[in-house]
DNA sequence: TTGTAGGCGTTATCAC
DNA sequence: GTGATAACGCCTACAA
């Protein structure tokens, strides 16, 4: 289809060799007489030439491509990431492919074996599966790998939030706000992420009642409804807290108008809380420093020094909106750091 | 790195056409004595063979992958459809790669050059250039290409909403909750839909206040800020309406307390826009079958059939809150079909 | 049923 | 300075 460098070979009566020198720029470039130089940029030019970087790649075992391998492509959160990391790589020269296993481990397994077929330099992965030997097993054994959001015991080049951070500044702010009773609403056991907010909030709070399900608004939804249907006066949460975002949306959709709401906590930014009269606690994760972490651990490993890694870990913040605020009796006004 | 045909080939004593007839399975591999087929792919195994798949594509001109550009992954919008492109594809046997522009001419060139040259079978993008030259000046002539969202006079392969279906059913809804001046903020001019949509608007109503700017929610509150410093009692405007989700979620943020707000009006879904006590109203796209359109229209170009390929043009429908059925007189009880 | 050989488009190593 | 020539790993006629 595309003109290639034998194309141009002939059409400029030289040969491959020059006209891929040629081509190359750089100092290879230099050694070849101007004259011909002029030629063969010339021709190709006119032809269209566009090199076949499947072909290069072949020869060269390098693509200057980096996949991201994200759990839920869906989840906004995982939009802004693979946005910042790539134009952090853009600026690096690489070019990012971004996959999505949709949470499925079948589908994340699938893009392990096949990302590296198709010739990546890197691997920046949000893991569906937990296990370092489920992991690498799939993966050529040299390949830069870096582990996002959801660490991996035996592997250093990670980037996530300190779980224990997030969790106890949210507690504490619930705990200051008067809290000793939860409901607790949490994603699907399989996936790290939710099992450790669960049990973190245990240790903290008597969970009165417990619902889980996708990690989707839905799951918020169905867990409203059935927290209406089992509350007794006795046993009533002080607060609701969601192990994300998207459950907490759901919780705060469902409740219409309750005299005394209990208050919702949940772990991500939730959209326009603050316009919420019910009163709404969250602990985000600094998302900029995440994709530039993930970057910092990737370029060294691309560039093949020999550096030591160590996962990075990045503290969180709470937010609470007016409603909260109030019913806490001033306490963290707005923004308590973290 | 990892094995290849040739070890196995020399590991069985045999040659890699056998190896290879094996290994593609299927009526080959059938032509082949059950002993070697099984001392062979036996080998492979043990070796933990994987095709490369750089050599397959170069040799067969195939990769069984579609690349979706899209402008803005940041943009949760995109990341549905994302998701649900890549879904569909996947029971097809391809699989996706997704590319972000983050909304600049020039990264869109740059994959649109790249792309191609890695050997993609197909190509959905969400274009940021307006003109059919610009997008296939870089593209192979016989790419299979769609467009999405942002349809593209001469491109018979589109998908997108019916603007004019949505703009009226939003004005529509308007007008009978009494709307008679409107301020606009809009997204950058250089971005069709934004462009044709205020267009729209201004048929239909009297713009008093204009406001534009990236398509994002800090170019919403700033908006408001303007929009509170310019108006003058005679010319308050009755709605504000926002060209897309962001510019909206950015206007409602900004309003905190207003004896008589106006109403706020946008494109696309907006998040827990019931529990605002702002009346809202919005006009949401198909996503669902906007994806499945995308795919529908692919699909055959990948498969060499020579069929007529016609634009999508979809209906959108109006979803309003309880604050705006309130003020409007219960007229479009909260969702009122398109 | 199986092997030999050529080529996909590059880059890299020799020679001249 | 420039040109043959051999890989990279795979597929596929064409032979045998």
């Amino acid at each position: 289809m595309s003109a290639t460098l034998t194309d141009i070979a002939r059409a400029t009566r030289t040969s491959v060799s020059t006209v891929s020198r040629v081509l190359a720029g750089g100092a290879v470039s230099k050694r070849i007489s101007s004259r011909t130089r002029e030629r063969v940029s010339g021709a190709a030019r006119k032809l269209g030439y566009r090199p076949n970087l499947l072909a290069r790649s072949l020869r060269t075992r390098k693509s200057n491509t980096v996949a991201l391998l994200v759990s839920d492509i869906a989840n906004p959160w995982f939009g802004q990431i693979a946005s910042l990391v790539e134009q952090a790589l853009h600026r690096e020269g690489y070019s990012l492919v971004l996959c999505n296993s949709g949470e499925d481990r079948e589908r994340e397994r699938e893009y392990l074996q096949l990302l590296p077929q198709k010739g990546i330099d890197g691997l920046i992965v949000v893991p569906v599966l937990h296990s370092k030997q489920d992991l690498l097993r799939h993966l050529p054994k040299n390949l830069p790998l870096v582990i996002l959001d959801r660490p991996i015991p035996g592997i250093p080049a990670s980037v996530c939030s300190d779980e224990n951070q997030l969790a106890s500044s949210l507690c504490e702010t619930l705990d200051s706000a008067g809290v000793k009773k939860v409901a607790v609403v949490r994603g699907p056991r399989h996936i790290s992420t939710h099992r450790t907010r669960h049990k973190l909030i245990a240790r903290r709070f008597d969970i009165v009642a417990l619902h889980s399900g996708p990690a989707q608004a839905r799951t918020g939804r169905e867990a409203f409804i059935k927290l209406l249907g089992e509350s007794e006066d006795q046993s009533e949460p002080d607060a609701i807290i969601c192990t994300n975002n998207f459950l907490g949306q759901g919780v705060i959709d469902s409740i219409a108008e309750i005299e005394q709401p209990p208050i919702i906590a949940c772990w991500d930014e939730v959209a326009m809380m603050h316009l919420s009269t019910l009163p709404v606690v969250t602990v985000v994760q600094d998302v900029p420093t995440l994709a530039a972490g993930c970057v910092s651990q990737l370029l060294p490993q691309l560039w093949g020094e020999v550096v030591e890694i160590n996962p990075i870990v990045l503290p969180g913040r709470v937010i609470t909106n007016r409603a909260f605020q109030q019913r806490s009796g001033g306490v963290g006004e707005g923004e308590s750091g973290g």
